[in-house]
DNA sequence: CATGCGTGGTA
DNA sequence: TTACCAAGCAT
């Protein structure tokens, strides 16, 4: 008796996918695929930058309001940088949301509106790296492309039981998921194994018993598999301070600050403050009698974690420091601000 | 190639 | 409470 296929393992992906696929507003499911329908490229890129390091379920509302407001590329090319910012905003990584419209914009005005459909090409266009270049690339366009993402590397890691850890075994990995790469139905493949990786073989407590792939799983021969993907130990999180102003006018409009597009929070609305170091400075935008309220907001970051005290002042009229905007009372919607600044802004307002 | 970059859910 | 983790990318 011959050793199971690369075929024959796709194909049994496949076969689970088709009677397992989860349902999401983006995706076209086996079913319809088979019956010739063809899935948006807009709406797939859009999702696949929404899920870079996000969860399908904090995604989910974003994508039904991005598409609602901005139903194809060339809408979202053309809407105004602050109102995409305010609409991702809790969302995270706010790179991802610059990228966003450059990409929108480039494919608007370089490809006529339409999305270049090869690895290569897509590769090129702002945000796109290399597992989006391929999930646009298989699941917009069926191109046997191997997609790479947290799911396929466990997956892989686990299937053929590598211990080397990650980053640095991400190319054996890669190696191994092209193997298994089927010319035959390449973008329901690439959602099979991720949403095999999104539910049976997960982070913690596989369900092996389930699994399509439990007979030839080599981890769970070895009984490795609870311990895979190895990885390289990550570095503690320091603890920063910051303070936080927060100063509104008689009429209720408020004082704010667009921040910088570089850097962490870029290109968001926020509240002006001190740097977020050890011992930062107190340094209101304007002298007044600042006073802090009780408590603190804490929140945490990628690389550390942030304790914000909060001041708040009267804003006199006509007052607009350097670099600040004074937002009116109607124009301000909490839901714009990253949330960091929501928590401050919560704080403030239940004083 | 290591680092910077968000947030919410979960154990 | 803390730590880990999720369809990564840019530099």
């Amino acid at each position: 008796m011959r050793e199971t296929s690369e075929i024959d393992l796709s194909r049994t992906l496949l076969n689970w996918y088709d009677h397992h696929a989860r349902s999401m507003p983006w995706r076209v499911g086996p079913a319809d695929r088979a019956a010739g329908v063809v899935p948006d490229p807009y709406r797939i890129w859009l999702s696949e930058v929404m899920l870079q390091q996000t969860t399908v379920a904090a995604v989910r509302e974003y994508f039904l309001r991005f598409t609602s407001r901005w139903p194809t590329v060339q809408a979202l090319a053309a809407a105004p940088d602050d109102q995409v910012m305010g609409e991702w905003a809790g969302l995270g990584y706010y790179a991802r949301a610059r990228n966003l419209l450059k990409c929108a914009r480039v494919v608007t005005d370089d490809h006529g509106g339409a999305f270049p459909d090869t690895y290569d090409s897509l590769l090129k266009l702002p945000g796109i790296g290399p597992y989006t270049a391929a999930a646009i690339s298989a699941i917009a366009f069926d191109r046997s492309e191997t997609v790479l993402d947290g799911n396929v590397e466990r997956v892989m890691a686990r299937f053929f039981d590598i211990h080397d850890p990650l980053p640095g075994s991400k190319p054996q990995l890669k190696e191994k998921a092209a193997v298994l790469t089927p010319r035959q139905r390449p973008g329901d493949y690439a959602q099979a194994v991720m949403d095999l990786g999104a539910t049976i073989c997960t982070p913690k407590s596989p369900t092996c018993g389930i699994c399509p792939l439990r007979d030839p799983c080599q981890a769970r021969m070895a009984g490795t598999q609870p311990d895979l993907p190895r990885k390289t130990p990550k570095k503690p999180k320091p603890t920063r301070y910051g303070h936080i102003y927060i100063a509104q006018a008689e009429d209720g409009a408020l004082l704010l600050q667009r921040r910088p597009d570089k850097g962490l929070l870029g290109g968001m609305l926020g509240w002006p403050g001190s740097d977020w170091s050890e011992a930062p400075a107190e340094t209101p935008p304007f002298s007044a009698q600042w006073h802090s309220l009780p408590g603190e907001v804490r929140h945490t970051f990628t690389h550390f974690h942030l304790i914000l005290r909060i001041w708040t002042a009267p804003l006199p009229e006509n007052t607009i420091p350097n670099g600040l905007l004074v937002m009116a009372k109607h124009a301000f919607r909490p839901g714009d601000l990253p949330t960091v600044m929501r928590k401050a802004h919560d704080l403030w307002r239940n004083r």
